[in-house]
DNA sequence: TTGAAAGCGGTACCAG
DNA sequence: CTGGTACCGCTTTCAA
């Protein structure tokens, strides 16, 4: 590979002329840029970016950390970071945290090694200290779908409980009162909230325990599935399914349909997260929306801004609604 | 930022042996090793893998090329890659051409600045002169889902031309006579290539141009619905559908199915992808396989690997297949 | 406007 | 086993 010195040899002047060039410095000489600008190219020179930024460390970027990137819930929220990058010329670093075997841990690091001070961090399984630590550390450090009270102003989240009692007094309200909860199986810290508050709702309101019955499964179309072949094979009686997500919800009308059950009229569906597709489906599905791009792209400001601390909880802090479909009908 | 020369003062060493320290080597006493990990574990230290790259060029970490991660067919081409970098511990850049202004030139050109050896790039736009020039330059450059005859041993392709027959011979045989051609408006060199091999595939059967009607609009969900309206407003009488993707394959059926028509017994539907969600959409979608994931796990391994030559054509060439469900039905 | 030289954080070779 | 030193590719004073 050339080096900046090639260039300059190659050129007859100095390596701090070439640099000067390259990062368009104020005081060169015409000729010299002209002829220095054609070594450039004849050569193919290319500056190399890490040598760059031994030097200057305040190299726009932002990593990411999330689970996978091939659930459409991350998807979104990958999406809306790649707007608000985009937009700056940041780059990307993307960890899944699910292929590599250390996970989010060793994912956070890598990005440190690399000197990143802007990361967006969704973390199923790292404890409130650590993530307390790394928040302190990095000033560019934002916790995604996630509140800590400690490190409150680095994160963007979703009033997650409220979704779970959202959902709950809709199925409630729409006359339903005997019920399915499909639940994730996957290891993610408050990934239960909803169900816990849903079914912590319903009691509230009289309904008795055995009327709320709990599938857990991957939430994923074929946790979906599953799950529904699970509750049928059960024998539980119910009218109404409240998935964990969307991608659950989706699996689980397939399922229904298999069974000869039809959605809404024999079963209810709400899912959850309002992903693209669940305008698609048929039926379409009703759900809890889950803004996650938009929260993205809060979070994505929050990392690469210098000024970050100016972004008020109102805007860090969002909320669940509900999205009327017709996956899910009044009894 | 401490540096190896911060640790090596507070240590009473010399930055060599913290050096060797951090990357395990061989010959350091166990004294000056735990001693030396002490410090560094109350310092907070981590190396500056910028400065690490500086020396030895070469990283294990993957560039990512691709339009816009959200599809769900890019986002299963990542996952693909992810999958093979997770294990092998490489890093991931990822970049999103559509979010960039500049797009796939520039993406290609920062991640040659960043000196990484490996790139999966999917371009749409870029001219073969060009891509031929990046792939010469980078042995581990590796194109996917398209043919460039040139640099054919770093191409990983879906023999797209066969799958536009394919699915233009299945409608065929299964007695359809008037067809309906969703294609795509994207900027794409080869997006019309399954188009037009489905037509002219029919034209050689003695199908009427009239009777294949091509509407043309995004290959989205939104983009099937639209292009549903403006069929039926156009008047003109169809029994199947080709849909350029499976996006659009849904997004067709749900306004169908907002038109009072079903899917099949009305018209039938065939996507192209196949698409995690297609085996859960209602009815299942009949389509064409696009190996998407398992070609993006050659391609990374291709990138990644030293030995790249030795991977034979017929790893590197793939086939579409139809895949039977139940979208489409004979007339 | 230009060049020389020091330094960024590490690595690696060579003595000791 | 350990330390000194030169050097990686580039930027940035500081003089000239």
């Amino acid at each position: 590979m050339a080096t900046i010195r090639d260039i300059a040899k190659a050129a007859g002047v100095s390596a701090s002329s070439v640099s000067r060039v390259i990062n368009n410095g104020p005081k060169v000489g015409e000729e010299t840029r002209k002829k220095i600008l054609a070594i450039i190219k004849e050569v193919g020179y290319t500056p190399n970016a890490n040598a760059q930024a031994i030097n200057d460390n305040q190299k726009l970027a932002v990593g990411i950390v999330m689970p996978n990137i091939q659930q459409p819930f991350f998807s979104a929220m990958a999406h809306g970071i790649e707007q608000v990058a985009g937009q700056l010329n940041a780059q990307i670093m993307l960890h899944s945290s699910e292929a590599h075997e250390q996970g989010e841990q060793e994912a956070i690091e890598t990005l440190m090694e690399h000197r990143y001070q802007s990361m967006v961090v969704h973390s199923s399984v790292l404890d409130d200290e650590k993530l307390i630590r790394y928040a302190q550390t990095i000033p560019g450090f934002v916790l995604m779908n996630r509140h800590i009270e400690a490190i409150s102003g680095q994160c963007v989240w979703l009033e997650d409980a409220e979704g779970g009692r959202l959902r709950a007094k809709f199925a409630f309200d729409y006359g339903h009162r005997k019920y399915a909860i499909f639940c994730s199986n996957r290891a993610d810290i408050g990934a239960q909230c909803r169900f816990v508050m849903s079914k912590q709702w319903l009691i509230a309101k009289g309904i008795e325990e055995h009327d709320i019955c709990t599938i857990i499964d991957s939430p994923t179309y074929q946790g979906g599935r599953r799950a529904v072949q699970d509750l049928v094979a059960s024998g539980h009686s119910f009218t109404a399914i409240l998935a964990h997500n969307d991608e659950m919800a989706i699996g689980a009308m397939s399922m229904l349909e298999a069974q000869g059950l039809s959605t809404p009229d024999d079963v209810s569906v709400i899912g959850y997260d309002d992903l693209n597709i669940a305008e698609f489906t048929q039926p379409q599905l009703t759900t809890v929306k889950y803004p996650i791009e938009a929260m993205a792209i809060v979070a994505t400001q929050m990392a690469l801004s210098l000024n970050k601390n100016q972004v008020q909880e109102s805007q860090r802090k969002f909320h669940p609604s509900m999205v009327l479909r017709s996956s899910f009908c009044r009894l």
